[in-house]
DNA sequence: CGACTAGTTGAGGCCAGTCAATGTTGGTGG
DNA sequence: CCACCAACATTGACTGGCCTCAACTAGTCG
C-alpha cells in the first residue's frame, strides 16, 4: 500500500539490482521492518526442505530481507533480465512461460505458497522465462550470491539447495512424461491430481479447490487447446469424476481421476505391468 | 581390458556403493593406475564449466578416482537405485528413460561426451530414471558426497555444479516447449539441429554424423511414434535438406532445418511473427 | 447498456497414430 | 561363401483424437 519506498534505501537498491521492469508497479518491503523472518514464517521448511537448526534458520533469515508484492498480472521477472536471487511464493501462485523464439509462448510451471522461482536463471545468469503472478501474491527474495555464501557455511543449506533444483529436474520429467505419452483425457486428470496433492499437502482441502489460471494457460501448459480443457471438464462431470464450476473444481472420485492420470495411488500393485 | 580388479580395493568398495546392477558386466577401473586426471583429460571444460584453475582443477581430480567402461545397451544406474554420484561422459553416449507408474517408457535425455549424467537423482537420493550407454561408453564417476564438500571450499566449483543443474532445467524447458507446442517436422528438425550443434561444439563435423538411437528411441525422445520419425526422415531427403542412410544424416540445408525447427539461427529478425 | 473477457459446445478437417506388408542391415553358423 | 535370422527401417492405407473455426452464453466493468 505504501508505495513511497524510496526511504527504504536497502529495498530500492535491492530493487534495481532484482532489474524489475519499470512498468511494473509491485511493491518492495523490506523485511527489516517487519517481523516475519523465516523462524517465524509458516511456510517454514516448505520453501527450503526440512533439517535446518534454529541456529541455521536465524542465519538464514539475514539474507531474505525483501519481500516483494505483486498484484495479479504484474511480471516478477521477465525472460532476457538478470538473474540476481531465488524467490520464495509465500502468499499467492505464479505461472512461469518460456518463449520460442518464433514468438510461440507456453506455461512451462505453476508455483504456489513454498515453492522456489527463478532456479532457471542460475544457469545463464540470465532468466529465460517471464514469471507473473496468478493472483495477489507475496514473494521472498534470496540473492543468489548471499545464498551461495551461506551455502559454503552450512552444509545443511547447501545440500538443500541441490535438492531444490534437482526437484525441479525430477518435476520437468515428469511433466515431458505426460507430454509425450498421455492423451488428453490423462494430462488434465494428472493436472487435477497433482493440483490435489499439493494442495492436500499444504493443508488445504484436496478435494475442493479454485484454479488460479484460465483454460487457455492449462491448455497451454498440457500442450492441449483451451478448447479441449473445458470439453474434458464437462466430459469428466458427466462421468461424475468432478464437479465444476467455472474455476471452481470439486473432485468426486478421486481414484478414478487418479487411474486415469496414470498414478494408480496406493491401490494393488499390479506386478505384471514391466 | 585388465578385469581382475579385486586387487583395487578403492574400485571395489565404490563398485558396491554405487549399486551396479549384477547383471551388469561393465567394468569398473581405479583411476589411480591411470594417469588420466581431470587436467589432463580431453573434456575439461566441457563436463564442469569454465574457469576453474588448475590449482582447483587438481583437487577436483582427487574426487575423479574411478572409471566406468560400458558396453552398447549396459545400464549405468536404473531407476530406483541409490543415488552416490554425478556421471561424466568421457567417451560415447548414454540415453535417460523416464517410466510412468503404469509401465509407460520416454527417452528424457540423450547425453554426449563431455556431458553429467545422474543429476535426477539428488533430490529423492535415488535415481527417477534409467540410464543405458547406447555404445560403447567410458565414464568417470564423481561421488555426490566428496563434490558437496569439495564445492564448500571451491566457490567455482559451487557455482559450476549450480549451473550444471539449473542447464539441465533449461534443457528440460526447451524439451517441454517442443513437446508442448511443436508440429511432428518440427519436432525433428529442432532434434537434428540440436545433434548438430553439440557435434559442432564437441569439434565434429555439424553436417554429417551417425545418429546412436534407433528411430523408436528418437520418436520415444520427441513424443512421436517411429513410422513417423522415418517418414519424416524420407521427406526431409526428398526436400533436399538431409541425406539419409540409416544412421548416418547428413545435413545439407542447415538454415532451412534451423527456420523449420523455430531457431531462426542468425538470420533476418522477422518481427511481425507474434 | 454495450464492450470485453472467459468459457461452452458443435461441425468438420487434418496430423499423427495404428496396423500391416515389405525391405534392409548386420551378425552367426553351416 | 551364402543362408538364415532378428532387429531395424520404410512405406502404404486407414483411423481417430485433437485442432480449427465458429456461434453462443455468462459474468464483469465502465
Amino acid at each position: 500500500m505504501d508505495t513511497h519506498s524510496n526511504e527504504h534505501s536497502a529495498a530500492a537498491a535491492t530493487t534495481s539490482r532484482l532489474s524489475l521492469s519499470g512498468s511494473s508497479n509491485s511493491v518492495v518491503i523490506s523485511l527489516r521492518d517487519l517481523k516475519s523472518h523465516c523462524n517465524l514464517c509458516g511456510m517454514r521448511g516448505l520453501c527450503l526442505p526440512v533439517g535446518l537448526s534454529p541456529a541455521d534458520l536465524q542465519k538464514i533469515s539475514t539474507l531474505v530481507d525483501i519481500l516483494i508484492k505483486l498484484k495479479k498480472g504484474e511480471t516478477l521477472y521477465r525472460s532476457g533480465t538478470p538473474f540476481t536471487a531465488l524467490y520464495a511464493v509465500r502468499l499467492g501462485s505464479l505461472k512461469t512461460t518460456v518463449l520460442a523464439e518464433d514468438g510461440r509462448e507456453q506455461v512451462a510451471g505453476y508455483y504456489m505458497l513454498g515453492e522456489l522461482v527463478g532456479l532457471d536463471g542460475i544457469g545463464s545468469g540470465t532468466h529465460n522465462c517471464h514469471a507473473i503472478a496468478l493472483e495477489d501474491t507475496e514473494i521472498c527474495v534470496m540473492p543468489f550470491d548471499q545464498l551461495e555464501i551461506l551455502a559454503r557455511e552450512l552444509p545443511t543449506l547447501q545440500h538443500n539447495l541441490h535438492q531444490v533444483l534437482a526437484n525441479e529436474i525430477t518435476r520437468d520429467h515428469s511433466v515431458m512424461l505426460l507430454l509425450g505419452s498421455m492423451r488428453a483425457e490423462e494430462r488434465v486428470a494428472a493436472f487435477l491430481v497433482n493440483l490435489s496433492d499439493r494442495y492436500c499437502r499444504r493443508g488445504y482441502s484436496s478435494t475442493e479447490f479454485v484454479l488460479r489460471m484460465t483454460r487457455e494457460e492449462i491448455g497451454s501448459y498440457l500442450g492441449l487447446k483451451l478448447e479441449t480443457i473445458s470439453r474434458l471438464f464437462s466430459r469428466f462431470q458427466e462421468e461424475k469424476l468432478i464437479l465444476v464450476q467455472g474455476r471452481a473444481i470439486k473432485i468426486v472420485d478421486t481414484e478414478a481421476l487418479r487411474h486415469l492420470s496414470g498414478q494408480n495411488g496406493n491401490t494393488l500393485p499390479k506386478a505384471e505391468t514391466a
